[in-house]
Parts: structure tokens; C-alpha cells; sequence
DNA sequence: GCTTTAAATGACTAAATACGTACAATATAA
DNA sequence: TTATATTGTACGTATTTAGTCATTTAAAGC
């Protein structure tokens, strides 16, 4: 997901990264040890601490990457010559796409952190949304989304939705984690009908 | 997946050994800590080594319950008066329920264990192989199956697929475990022709 | 070839985590 | 009331992990 993020950089730190981002997105980042992700990375960790600090900070530059790989991506469509539908649809493969790996463990860890990373998952948090309340604001310009909407209110019934996460009996009553991550996104687009054009 | 066998055990235990299966299953045995299982199964240290000598003792009980179920339900499907290739579309979704939530780690963990539980996996397994070499030969007794085909090749050409799952690059290029699992057994079964009424 | 730089290795300490046991306190049920 | 089951805390030990360091290996440039 972040690979054309990070192309530019050294080998080793990209195999740091690669690895990072799978493990944590499948098993959750406190479970897997900065020596588990040396010997999948095929690194050693002289290495790694070459190019990070310690584990705290290799999350955070992960979580940057994945968040910009996001606004970069919803940018681009935002771009795009097609109708405002045709955008959402579009987000929401996107987000199919980057739930494919994605744990429940990953999740709490990203939205619930109680950590210091708390703080610095805020920051950009509050920038993602200002930048998708611009796209909600635009469209509303273009007569494309009705003006009587408020994004904040999206934005609120967002987060408000997001809280679910913690509701493990809910979760586990999907066959994946996915499945929930995808009922979340398509209700809130298109509420309880079904998602046109999709089998 | 192993409740129904279960029922009779006192709660605290059950609740043990359910908690046991979710986390060994989702996230693999050897990154799953005996204090991680009490706590998320809301039992004391005190009453898991009342229940249990060790983690081993645990992971060995859970697997022969495992097995047991897999050999009750193909017994029960054997029984049923339906076509051969009916008994083998349940076996299939049997398989495919079974690896719902099941991961690379605990797969690699069952299959190629090498503590000390390899014995035991073996001892285990080839009492199902040999239920299983039962169930092909009755059908080949009432001329369900071609009796030109041995048994014995099948188990052994199952066994050589099953070396598969070590290939890392080959599991990663599926969304889900689950996908790669149900690869296999649709291949096994079918070959490379497409699975009868399955959409 | 030689030199300089980058990376890997193995060893090491300190901290954290996990294991398995013990005991007192509490809850439950006969 | 008397057994029985469960919990919480604490503890010593063992194992794992974090982070650092000196040394070896590999590679790149000249």
C-alpha cells in the first residue's frame, strides 16, 4: 500500500517499512517485536536503528505514510472528470483495497491508541478530515452533493460510527475484519440501500 | 468451531479452550501468552493450571479437539443419503467455515510443527487420514468413485499441497489465508475445473 | 589493486514480559 | 457450616526484547 511512498528510499528501510506494515496491519503493532520485524525484513538491527529511533518512532512514519497515502489518493480522484458517484465508488474500493490485510487488533491500536502516539495520531487525523470536508465542500459548490448537508455532520457521524470498533461481539460476528470495515463504509454512504453497480 | 464438543466441560474451562482456539487460530500459538488467555477469557492463572499443566497441554487438547470435530463431521456426512459429490460439496464448505478466521501463523504452527507437539500432530493426523482413506473406499464400494484410484494417492498428493502453505510469496498473493486454503481444497477435489453449482 | 563507507554479526546489559507456584481472600453451593 | 471453586496478589525464575557496542564482512569508488 505505502510501497510508491517510499520508493525513493534506502533498500533497508523500505524492507523495515514493507515488513512493519504488513505485520502490524495483520497481528497489531504490540505484538510484534522490533526483532520479529528485523529477521523478516532481513535486516539486522543495527540497521534499524540506524534509520529509527525505536519502535514508537517507526510507527509514526508509518502511520504518516499510510495517512498521506490516503489524501494523496483522494486527491487524485477528486481530480477525476466523472460524476461525484463515480468518486465515492471509487473510495470505496480504495478502502476495500486497504482493509484487505487490515486486523481488528490493528484498528483499536490506530483509532484508540492510548499511548503518546495518541497525540500525533490526532494531528493528522484533524488535517485527513479538513482535506475530505474540502472534497464534500467542492462538490456541494459543483451542485454535485446537496448544499443542505453539512460535512461536519458527515465527519461527526463518521467518527461517532467509528467507535463501533470497539464493539467486539458486533466485529466478530463478520467472517472478517474486512467485511466489517466495508459495512461501516458503505453505510455511510449510502445508508441502508445497496451500493449501485456492485455484485 | 469446537463448542459443540465441549458443552459438557465445566464453564471456566470452556471458556479457556474457546479463548484459546479464537486467539491460537487468529494470530498463531507461539505470539499468544497463558496470561493473554486468562485475561481475555476472564479466568484466573490460578484456574487455567488447575484445568491445564502448561501451554502444551493446552494447544494438545485444543488440536485433539479439533480433530475429533473434523472426524464427527466427516462421519456425519458420510451417512447422508446424498450423492458422492454432494458428500464432497459439504465437505468443502465444511472446510471453508473451518478457516474463517484461521491464519498463515497457526496453520504453519499445525502443520510443521517442530516442538515436541510434532509427534502428537502426527499420531493425530494419521488416525483422520486413514478415517478418511475409510470414507473414499466405501464409495468406491458402492461405485461412487472410479476404483482405479487409490486412496493412498490422494492422502499423499494432499500431503505434498499442504507443503504450500510454507510458500510465503505463493500465501501472500491471496487477500486472506482463507482464500489460499480454499485454493487448495477446491484443486484437490476438483482439479482445475470449476466447482459444481458454486457461484 | 587499495581505501572508504555501508551493512551484518555476535555479544552484551538492562528492562520487560512470561511462566509457574504459593497463599490469603472471596465467592458459591451443598 | 463446611467444602469447593475462583480470584488477586505476589514472587522467583526463565525467557524475550530493547538498545548499544566493537568487530567482521561486503561493497563501492578511485
Amino acid at each position: 500500500m505505502i510501497q510508491e511512498l517510499i520508493k525513493e528510499l534506502p533498500l533497508k528501510k523500505k524492507q523495515i517499512l514493507e515488513t512493519a506494515e504488513d505485520l502490524f496491519l495483520r497481528f497489531g503493532i504490540k505484538r510484534i517485536s522490533i526483532e520479529e520485524i528485523c529477521s523478516t525484513a532481513k535486516v539486522s538491527k543495527m540497521t534499524f536503528y540506524k534509520y529509527f529511533k525505536n519502535k514508537n518512532e517507526l510507527v509514526k512514519y508509518l502511520w504518516s505514510l499510510m495517512f498521506e497515502y490516503g489524501m494523496k489518493k483522494l486527491e487524485e480522484i477528486e481530480k477525476l472528470d466523472i460524476t461525484f458517484q463515480e468518486k465515492i465508488e471509487l473510495i470505496l474500493k480504495l478502502k476495500e483495497e486497504s482493509a484487505k490485510k487490515l486486523s481488528h487488533e490493528f484498528a483499536l491500536e490506530y483509532f484508540f491508541s492510548n499511548t503518546d502516539l495518541k497525540e500525533f495520531f490526532n494531528q493528522m487525523y484533524k488535517r485527513s478530515i479538513s482535506t475530505f470536508i474540502t472534497f464534500i465542500k467542492n462538490a456541494q459548490a459543483k451542485g454535485e452533493v446537496r448544499t443542505g448537508m453539512k460535512p461536519e455532520f458527515f465527519i461527526a457521524a463518521t467518527n461517532k460510527l467509528m467507535e463501533l470498533v470497539k464493539d467486539n461481539e458486533l466485529v466478530n460476528s463478520y467472517d472478517s475484519y474486512k467485511d466489517f470495515v466495508l459495512e461501516i463504509n458503505n453505510f455511510l454512504f449510502y445508508g441502508i440501500f445497496p451500493r449501485p453497480n456492485h455484485e
